[in-house]
DNA sequence: GCGCAGGTAATCT
DNA sequence: AGATTACCTGCG
């Protein structure tokens, strides 16, 4: 089905490092998996673009999962001319959409996080996938269910590159599925209670909780200071970034700055999915 | 061939 | 509290 959309920037949100299951095929265009589907997207132009299934399935599953009911565009008027670094980091991210991807996913994906680039993150979620994940159609897999990670044995585990990581996924899927919707319980908890208690899981510190909260459980307070933001935050906001200033919305701008600063580093030098 | 990568936890001062 | 260090392994 063919939809147009406002602040949208596909390319972009695909390689923002939010979701790991995003690949550009030959042809352009972008498959990504997640709760179980695999969706192939054309951008058409024009703020056009093709998704390959029903009405149905947009509506029910992936117009949630770009949280494209969220008004992006009044971040512009938030955002003044005067915000300077902001402001151009929002110029040039405007259309990442914050991704409400599922907490065991995400959870797992950022404990394998650690320590790595994004590119060897994307080898060790695919082998993850393709090793304990149920099979979908053309050769895609979903993400391995708690159980299928926990009674996973170690050497296979360590097979998929997940190195000193291995026994934090095996105990926080472990405690998920022995904790039956305990992460689905946690979704009522404030931030600062969604926070401590994700980083009860082992291998989870302020990062990757972070992370969890804003990327899956939709917490736009939520702000991840991994490598790239503290260098913004140590060249541009000395005195701290003004949270109070962006409530509500601080999480989506500190994407901004990642996808920004990275762009700016990355500059000159080739670089894709 | 070799340093480093979207951090965490343990171990110090 | 804040600083330091080991940690697996693939990618550039």
């Amino acid at each position: 089905m063919i939809v147009r959309l406002e602040n949208f920037n596909l390319a972009l949100t695909a390689d923002s490092g939010q979701s790991f299951r995003f690949a550009k095929q030959d042809n352009g265009v972008f498959r990504v998996i997640a709760y179980g589907k695999a969706l192939c997207i054309s951008d058409l132009g024009g703020g056009r673009y093709d998704f390959s299934c029903s009405r149905e399935e947009f509506d029910a599953l992936w117009s949630n999962y770009f949280d494209l009911d969220r008004d992006y565009a009044a971040l512009n008027c938030l955002v003044g001319e005067d915000a300077g670094y902001l402001r151009r980091a929002l110029e040039y991210a405007s259309g990442v959409r914050i991704l409400r991807q599922e907490p065991f996913e995400a959870l797992v994906c950022f404990i394998i996080s650690q320590r790595k680039s994004i590119p060897a993150i994307r080898t060790c979620v695919e082998a993850l996938c393709a090793r304990f994940g149920e099979a979908l159609q053309d050769n895609n897999y979903a993400f391995p269910t708690p159980g299928a990670l926990a009674t996973a044995s170690e050497a296979d585990l360590l097979a998929c590159g997940l190195g000193y990581r291995v026994p934090y996924v095996r105990q926080t899927a472990r405690r998920v599925q022995e904790g039956g919707t305990l992460l689905e319980d946690l979704t009522c908890l404030d931030d600062e209670a969604l926070g401590h208690a994700l980083r009860q899981f082992p291998g989870v510190g302020r990062k990757v909780a972070a992370c969890v909260m804003l990327f899956a459980y939709q917490r736009m307070d939520a702000f991840p200071v991994d490598v790239w933001i503290q260098k913004v935050l140590d060249a541009e906001y000395p005195q701290g970034f003004p949270h109070s200033r962006y409530p509500g919305v601080s999480g989506i701008l500190q994407q901004y700055l990642f996808c920004y600063a990275r762009h700016c580093a990355n500059r000159g030098t080739a670089r894709n999915l």
